[in-house]
RNA sequence: GGUGGGGUUCCCGAGUGGCUAAAGGGAGCAGACUGUAAAUCUGCCGGCAACGCCUUCGGAGGUUCGAAUCCUCCCCCCACCA
């Protein structure tokens, strides 16, 4: 079968917001074999759902036969991009960056597969941090214009601001094209991929890398992913929506997707998902209540991805279980392996385990609330139970006052629900 | 270095001696309506085994019966000038 060029596919995916010289750029990703790269910040030991659209890139790059290097900022980490930023990061220690390296590549080798040697993982610091500066201003600071660099978009929100642009941060740009050039020169890599508050870094890469080495190098920019009601994608009250299962576990990673906004869910199948694109388009034309089997498709697809198979089908088996069984017709989204009915799997509901001895004596529920995380403080957990949104084994809890002893364990579990999503099961050892 | 303007609860932003746990907006939470959706409406939105008590308005002191508000010193930010 002949391959798309995986431009077309990232096209179609809803991936690209802006290119440069599109025929060149074409014919360099032709014939497979071609090298790119996107950059990841170590700010934190682990990516989040924000860091997505970059991975599935990548993924759909390996996929289509080429080369994708994912690089890590440790070098750039230390310096901070104040691209498309109001205020200027923390500075980060060396040792968070070594850190956080470990727990990048660790979630990127669920999307991308680090085994297959066209694939290679790098950090900037091995040839950032030792630069001599004189050097550096000779060989690479003579090529920028600050004139340019001051128009620079990425520069302008800072430059307008209060908060000023501070001179490390002023420099990050000349750090980034010296990145893409290195790898050009290394990796004969000649494509650099990231958001779009990245165009302005990676233009002056592909301007650096055309003067140093005579070469022409491509930049693709991805759209920054909103819901459709406007808000920035992947955060939610909690914070961040994590790939670490040890900051999101599967079970509330499952939820955030499953609770995709009905004008989002064919938009990020595509984006999120390997799912054929002309099963997608099937997605759209359904509606109302409909999409949400579609969404339950997205969840468990994305769950799949990043945690991996089983743990994806506990979350889906546990909100079957919380929220009402489902059956998906086999119409909707045909080549998703998701089991259509309900599975045997464990119940993964968030939970402990409390001694039976802890309810002897009762324990007022607003309390009980609190220490399970439920409710952030005993106040929190009042308004709660006032406002009617406290729910004990199915049954709206009517009083502050009430305490909840052994007569409310039933078949030694205790169920807890704030509002109508958030549960918790407490499972008493006798 | 000089002059001026600032630092308020998650964010923005009022407040210039008691009526202020602090207006308004945003975010968030709950309820109603639903489809674990969106929109809308209503309520809540520092903490505490709680009709009372405790902590908060950059930091440390002070004046006062009483301070986010007045005074002193310090820290940080911004603008203009040098």
């Amino acid at each position: 079968m002949l391959r798309m060029n995986v431009i077309k596919v990232l096209q179609d995916r809803g991936f690209i917001e802006n290119k440069t010289h599109e025929k060149e750029l074409y014919a360099y990703l032709e014939n497979g074999n071609a090298s790119c790269y996107i950059g990841f910040d170590p700010t934190a030991s682990s990516l989040h759902v924000g860091s997505l659209v970059p991975i599935m890139s990548l993924a759909h790059m390996q996929r289509n036969g080429h080369h994708p290097i994912a690089l890590v900022g440790g070098g750039t980490g230390l310096i901070g991009d104040p691209s498309g930023k109001t205020e200027m990061r923390k500075l980060i220690t060396k040792e968070d960056v070594a850190f956080n390296k470990i727990g990048i590549k660790k979630q990127l080798s669920n999307f991308i597969n680090f085994s297959d040697n066209s694939v290679e993982l790098v950090d900037n610091a091995d040839w950032l941090t030792g630069l001599g500066y004189i050097d550096f201003l000779r060989d690479i600071g003579r090529f920028f214009s600050v004139n340019r660099m001051v128009k620079a978009e990425s520069y302008k929100l800072r430059l307008e601001s209060d908060e000023g642009l501070s001179f490390i941060e002023f420099n990050y740009m000349l750090l980034q094209a010296y990145d893409f050039m290195k790898l050009a020169d290394s990796h004969s890599c000649l494509l650099q991929m990231g958001g779009s508050d990245q165009w302005g870094n990676i233009v002056a890469g592909v301007d650096l890398v055309r003067r140093k080495l005579q070469k022409t190098a491509f930049g693709i920019t991805f759209p920054l992913i909103t819901t459709s009601s406007g808000a920035k994608m992947g955060k939610t009250a909690s914070g961040a929506v994590w790939l670490d299962p040890e900051r999101t576990s599967p079970y509330d990673y499952y939820q955030f997707w499953v609770n995709t906004d009905d004008n989002d869910v064919a938009r990020f199948l595509a984006l999120f998902t390997f799912l054929p694109m002309k099963e997608i388009e099937e997605v759209k034309k359904l509606d109302g209540a409909d999409l949400n089997n579609a969404k339950v498709i997205l969840a468990y697809e994305t769950t799949k991805l990043c945690h991996g198979k089983d743990e994806a089908a506990k979350a889906k088996q546990s909100a079957l279980a919380n929220f009402g069984r489902r059956i998906i017709p086999d119409s909707i989204l045909p080549s998703s392996g998701i089991v259509r009915g309900s599975t045997d799997q464990d119940d993964t509901t968030p939970q402990s385990t409390f001694e039976v001895s802890m309810f002897d004596s009762g324990i007022p529920a607003f309390k009980l609330y609190h220490q399970v995380g439920l409710a952030q403080s005993g106040s929190a957990a009042r308004r709660l139970i006032q406002q009617g949104g406290a729910y004990l084994n199915g049954n709206r809890i009517e009083s502050t006052d009430y305490i909840i002893g052994c007569n409310d364990i039933e078949n030694d579990e205790i169920l807890l629900k704030a509002g109508k999503k958030k549960i918790h099961k407490i499972k008493i050892k006798m």
